[in-house]
DNA sequence: TAGAAATGTTTAG
DNA sequence: TAAACCTTTCTAT
């Protein structure tokens, strides 16, 4: 489920549960036994997230984790499970009340330890990530206002926009009533500024959540309570099925390798 | 048991 | 633009 909001909740607990402390690194699969043998047994400084990307830093050597589509983190407290299937990383380490705390990754597309200037030119080809305090908007801004292409591919090019993937992309231009085909420089200063605005808050709900809800509660068939999986968005994944305010089929395209989402009329052309 | 799909990125052509 | 890659989970046979 990875999109920036679950890197940025990661970042968090890992730094609550193993920052400060040794952590005994391992690659029970094998993949990366030599990267795991470089950290082994360090004191963790602490992780932190930008856009999709972790970054875990041990000093001068940084363990960088991408999830891609299906990479994910697993773990617990006391004593972890015997390591089975394609185990990439396995953190152990005392956490902060003296219990056993420990972390299992798998099936991540990036998994490597990197100097600071390795890390450097990752951050430096990313865009503004809206879950960042300080993060530029207008840089974003600059390069959607100057191209031709269409808006629904802009938003999930990590180096306009840094952690916005398939399904924030989906329901932003919902939200705001926005063709994905439209071109990036038919979106002005005042729309950008709204999206963005919207961007910020719904990722940091996803942080609070831990996964994507994009649905107002008049917009659910049940307005109260945790909304279910079939309440949590407007287009994503619903091809065929009513828009929630017009009733229009959700339709479905591929735009860049990927599905898109949208309602023809909500998101006019 | 096999096959498809999945919230992603990189490389090759 | 297409294909490769990493792994799990759900569905169909």
């Amino acid at each position: 489920m990875p999109e920036g909001h679950t890197l940025f909740r990661l970042a968090r607990e890992q730094t609550t549960q193993f920052a400060g402390r040794p952590v005994h690194v391992t690659s029970p699969q094998g993949r990366f036994t030599a990267g795991a043998a470089l950290v082994d047994g360090r004191v963790l400084d602490g992780v932190r997230s930008y856009g999709k990307h972790l970054f875990a830093r041990f000093g001068g050597d940084t363990v960088h984790v991408h999830l891609g589509l299906y990479g994910a983190f697993t773990g617990g407290t006391g004593t972890p499970p015997p390591a089975r299937g394609a185990l990439r990383m396995r953190w152990v380490a005392d956490g902060p009340d003296g219990a056993g705390v420990w972390t299992d990754l798998r099936g991540p597309t990036a998994c490597e330890v990197l100097t600071r200037p390795e890390v450097d030119a990752i951050l430096a080809r990313l865009g503004p990530d809206p879950l960042r305090p300080r993060a530029d908007a207008g840089r974003a801004l600059r390069r959607i206002a100057a191209s031709r292409t269409a808006v629904g591919a802009l938003l999930m090019d990590q180096t306009v926009l840094a952690g916005v993937g398939n399904v924030y992309r989906a329901e932003l231009l919902f939200r705001h009533g926005i063709s994905p085909f439209r071109p990036g420089r038919a979106v002005d200063e005042a729309l950008w500024a709204r999206m963005w605005a919207d961007l910020v808050t719904l990722m940091r709900a996803g942080v609070r959540l831990g996964r994507i809800v994009t649905t107002r509660p008049e917009d659910r068939s049940r307005r109260r309570g945790v909304p279910t999986r079939e309440d949590a968005h407007y287009v994503y994944r619903r091809t065929g099925e009513p828009c929630r305010i017009c009733g229009t089929d959700v339709r479905t395209e591929m735009m860049v390798g990927r599905n898109l989402y949208w309602c023809p009329v909500c998101q006019p052309s």
